[in-house]
DNA sequence: TTTATTAGTTAGCATATGCTAACAATCTTG
DNA sequence: CAAGATTGTTAGCATATGCTAACTAATAAA
């Protein structure tokens, strides 16, 4: 799954373009619409911040505005968030595995390494780590989106069945403190657990992993996927 | 040899300061004089550029001009140039031993990584490695100075002399070309040599490294320290 | 339909980091 | 000493990345 065009670091996008073509990478895999204000959300900047940075984008090839059909990453910016997003799961895994960096640290410290690291470097990861085909809270790397087709949220499992736990999607992954929460909790990827009970009324539902019961939040639970 | 007051990632220098700040801290402690237009040269900037940033760094009180007695690093800015030295050699460690980096790649990326890692993932690097007392090219921690005390450049070794190659001086580090040249020649740190000839009409002397005997011209082997 | 929410842009501003051109000051050397 | 080299600064400019304030446009709700 070598990418047909790897990104040379000197035709590299700044930090800044890389952080924005991974989010909109991962948007239009989950089918969400890409539209500068669901940017400004998940990057944490302001409207008009957005708008100028989108027109630098274009002017630079990452992406293209169709007039009316919204936003959309060209071939090379779509190839610049893979690479990218790759350099970051293999950096969370290498924390992780190599260095003992807890789950819950791991993707807060690879969002700065992610740029720093050349595309060799990543490649003796990849080797290193056996050729991961998902991030350490279940994201699948580029190219592997089928392995998760049989995960669901946990908002739409009934209560009673029993699961394993999957993944934890990158939307919420920039939550340290529920991802605390959750490595504390023992709800991690490969986690046996089982639905309790679904409180529709407090938007809460309760799992139980191992012999702990978890309260979670709906808005936190749609971001946990697990398989039946 | 933790330092007194860690530099917390939050209140670390932009990237750019850290970078003045360590070639700061490597004059200092080579007795260097420690003037802009030597900076403008080492960090390959313009020396107008040197001005505006050393008044930032005044500023912001890592550096202080003593008027006539030229630049001096604060305590602050003092710590802040260990800090980022010791991540950027820890780096260095972590790419050759963990990844197999080539020896002469490993300074090249770590001067990008260095500015990303957290003061803790540095701490369970050095626990990793086995608290290293120089990087990968023999320079020393801050902290272990010491070590290096009993090591010459081979332009001070007479010939004949049958030497143990300790270091390659940061300066010689920024020439990926010769990192790379001296490492086909095995010219590295633990290599035992023979000083061959010296040629000061040709400003060159020839060593012997295992079977091969290679020719190193002064102002590369003036950066090459050496035990007898 | 009128209002309120959501979305997007423009204008104006700030900071860090770079550059060149031009000038000034100092040091070395013939 | 005078000329040339070295050094340092000022002025002026550029780019990437952020912000707020203000305005517009479109959508949704009352």
């Amino acid at each position: 799954m070598t990418p047909a065009h790897p990104v040379p670091a000197e035709s590299r996008p700044t930090p800044t373009i890389e952080d924005y073509l991974a989010v909109m990478y991962v948007m239009e895999r989950d089918g969400e619409e890409l539209i500068p204000a669901r940017l400004a959300e998940s990057l944490e900047v302001a409207p008009p911040t957005v708008t100028v940075t989108l027109k630098r984008m274009e002017r630079d090839g990452w992406i293209a505005t169709g007039g009316s059909k919204g936003i959309r990453l060209t071939k090379t910016g779509c190839e610049a968030a893979r690479s990218v997003i790759r350099r970051h799961m293999l950096t969370e895994w290498m924390l992780a595995r190599m260095l003992k960096v807890p789950w819950s640290r791991v993707h807060a410290e690879a969002d700065q390494i992610e740029h720093t690291i050349s595309e060799e470097t990543a490649a003796r990861m990849r080797a290193n780590l056996d050729d991961p085909q998902t991030c350490p809270h279940g994201n699948p790397l580029p190219g592997y989106e089928r392995i998760a087709a049989d995960w669901h949220p946990l908002t739409e499992i009934s209560s009673g069945e029993k699961v394993t736990i999957r993944r934890i999607h990158e939307t919420a992954e920039d939550d340290p403190k529920l991802l605390q929460f959750l490595e504390e909790h023992g709800v991690v990827p490969g986690a046996k657990a089982e639905v309790m009970e679904i409180l529709p009324f407090n938007r809460t539902m309760s799992l139980k992993v191992g012999k702990r019961k978890v309260a979670l939040g709906f808005s936190a639970a749609k971001y946990i996927y697990a398989e039946k």
